[in-house]
DNA sequence: CGGAAGATCCACT
DNA sequence: GTGGATCTTCCGA
């Protein structure tokens, strides 16, 4: 089945904020064991590297953390935060460039069960407590450190053509939790399939008031 | 070597 | 809407 086709490399050859809205309802596809999860990726944060304040690049800083920022376009970035929570990053661009999309929010296709495990639910499952978010796609994916570097193409972590989408159903935002970023703060870097009930946070247009 | 911050989430008011 | 959990990473002294 073509939507299982991961994407090429040349996909991600380019700039964080021309990918970041083509990876919009693509697959993400873990292989765990015997099982395979399979979420589609509903939101997503574009990150400029050097440029930009609120990149962990910023300034072209080179560290053992970031190290696969600045790996050619095509491999995951994993980073821990907050001292409980790990975050998927997708490196774009050509080597050097410190460019990335983080995966903030994605809608289950498969696996639910195993998923709601990974989270520890105690009640129903809502729209958005999978992978609603950032740290919460991880844990249900149960992605850590240990993929960092990984190439996006190949088994146990892959991203895959899934349904793309169409430029009229993307909306556009600032990205979120970069408060410090100066400069870069209302940068309109985050990205959501328009209407989707999975996303990790509500647009302003979208509220009531 | 110490302090502070952080691309988050959850429980509680 | 607010505050706490929790700890690696980084930078300045």
């Amino acid at each position: 089945m073509s939507r299982y086709a991961p994407l090429p490399l040349k996909f991600y050859r380019r700039r964080a904020d021309e990918v970041a809205p083509a990876l919009l309802g693509r697959y993400l596809v873990r292989e765990l064991g015997n099982d395979r999860l399979v979420v589609r990726i509903v939101e997503t944060e574009a990150y400029l590297g050097g440029i930009d304040r609120a990149s962990h690049a910023w300034q072209d800083r080179r560290t053992p953390r970031n190290e696969s920022l600045f790996q050619p376009g095509g491999v995951a970035y994993v980073y821990f935060i907050y001292g409980m929570y790990f975050c998927l990053n997708a490196v774009t661009g050509g080597p050097e460039n410190g460019d990335a999309v983080l995966i903030r929010a994605a809608e289950p296709i498969a696996g639910s069960e195993l998923m709601e495990r990974h989270r520890a639910l105690r009640r129903e499952p809502r729209p958005g407590d999978l992978a609603g978010g950032p740290g919460k796609l991880c844990q249900a994916l149960e992605i850590d450190r240990d993929l960092d570097g990984h190439r996006l193409q190949r088994v146990p972590l892959r991203i895959t053509r899934g349904d793309a989408v169409g430029s009229q159903e993307v909306v556009v935002g600032p990205r979120i939790g970069i408060d410090y970023a100066e400069k870069a703060v209302n940068w309109p870097l985050r990205f959501a399939v328009a209407g989707n009930r999975h996303v990790s946070k509500p647009y302003p247009w979208n509220r009531d008031g």
